[in-house]
RNA sequence: GGUGCUGUGGCGGAGCGGCUACGCAAACGAUUGCAAAUCGUUUUCACAGGGGUUCGAAUCCCCUCGGCACCU
């Protein structure tokens, strides 16, 4: 196997669970007892967007510079990068810290780069938007259960796999076996491939799980929720609609959870203030309130999500967050880790 | 006090004599280049209460209790 990056840890977990707590104080106390400083990179696919701070649960820009971040604020909201490309810049960001002799920690919790980072993801063909957009046309007029005919025409292993509805996938599907070169038969491709999780890691790591009771973590939505909103949240999302236009909401950066939200309720409230001739277009308390329980509610969906995607990953340190991570007593297994980068 | 409308699962909301929608929420699961995305499965007395008509009532009638509107 070869491996992408040398060793790193990786703290994951559901939103608001603590991640981004743990892994500071990590990279506070692993110096302080190995003398083997740390730095952090982004694990989490909506903090690569520059201006969405506030509603992405970014760290401080103080923290971002004291503990040397890689990964966030490297894309315009209207840009994306795909798992595999960011699995790249991962494992290069990894190799450079490791070169200087320092040890990466990895923080966040979207499910799918943190796969691609730590598996590899198989040598596929790549994303390819002309194709996509293609099929979507087809989709459009025909439905996605039509393309999954296609599909199983064409691909007939990953077919099975997927349910005739599953456009996202069935779209990387078939944007795969349109780009094999001549000769290569779709259905050994698919057929070949083993899960991910259950392949070779891509490097020697150390994955820390952090998660808490449901009540905690509730709690800790509504909280952060709270603290989003006093910080400037919606001007935040208003900017974003003034620089960008509507456009931002059709991209991926746009879906990010409560932006859209956000962005209804200001024209909502844009509309009504028309409409009585008031200047005051601003968000009042029972409009702001009604939309923290919806976005509190779309991220505890997330969380369950997250949780499911975790149970499956790798763990080797799994951490209870509920009463606070002030104290952190490091597990035999993390110090046989980071004595064996220390013996190096 | 009078008249009219109305009362459906945790919530919204169809059905107006027999076939017990649907949406949301919830729970669970999937996840190989847009993933905070997307998709799937599940949710065994929901029909305000009581009485009546009928082979059969959430649906028709009567009464009671809520709600809304208007009138005096």
């Amino acid at each position: 196997m070869n491996k992408r990056f040398e060793q790193a840890i990786f703290v994951i977990g559901p939103t608001a669970s603590g991640k981004t707590a743990f892994a500071h104080r990590l990279a506070e106390m692993i110096p302080s007892t190995y003398g083997t400083d740390c730095e952090l990179i982004n694990l989490d696919a909506f903090q690569f967007y520059r201006t969405m701070d506030i509603g992405a649960a970014k760290p401080t820009p103080e923290e971002l510079e004291h503990y040397k971040y890689r990964g966030v604020d490297i894309l315009d909201p209207l840009e994306s990068i795909d798992a595999a490309a960011y699995a790249d810049f991962v494992w290069q960001q990894c190799r450079e810290i490791s070169a200087r002799g320092k040890l990466p920690i990895c923080v966040g919790g979207s499910g799918l780069y943190l796969r691609a980072v730590l598996h590899g993801l198989d040598p596929l063909p790549p994303r390819n938007d002309d194709l996509r957009q293609m099929f979507r046309a087809s989709a459009a007029e025909w439905g996605w259960p039509l393309l999954h005919d296609w599909l199983k025409a064409l691909a007939p292993s990953r077919a099975a796999q997927l349910h005739p509805n599953d456009k996202t996938r069935i779209e990387r599907a078939l944007e795969i076996v349109f780009q094999l070169p001549e000769g290569v038969s779709p259905d050994s491709v698919f057929s070949q491939s083993q899960p991910l999780n259950q392949q070779d890691l891509a490097g020697n790591c150390y994955v820390v799980q952090i998660d808490c009771s449901d009540e905690v973590l509730k709690q800790r939505i509504n909280l952060r929720l709270d603290e989003m909103f006093t910080r400037g949240w919606v001007a935040e999302v208003e900017c974003l609609y003034q620089r960008w236009g509507s456009e931002f909401f059709a991209s991926q950066a746009g879906k990010a959870i409560g932006y859209l939200d956000i962005h209804q309720a200001c024209r909502q409230a844009e509309f009504t203030a028309g409409a009585s001739g008031k200047e005051n277009s601003r968000l009042d308390l029972r409009v702001v309130e009604e939309l923290k329980r919806k976005i509190a509610t779309s991220t505890w969906q997330y969380v369950r999500r997250q949780r499911t995607w975790n149970a499956k990953e790798r763990c080797d340190w799994s951490f209870d967050s509920s009463k606070g991570i002030v104290e952190i007593q490091f597990t035999a297994s993390l110090l046989s880790f980071l004595d064996f980068y220390h013996s190096k």
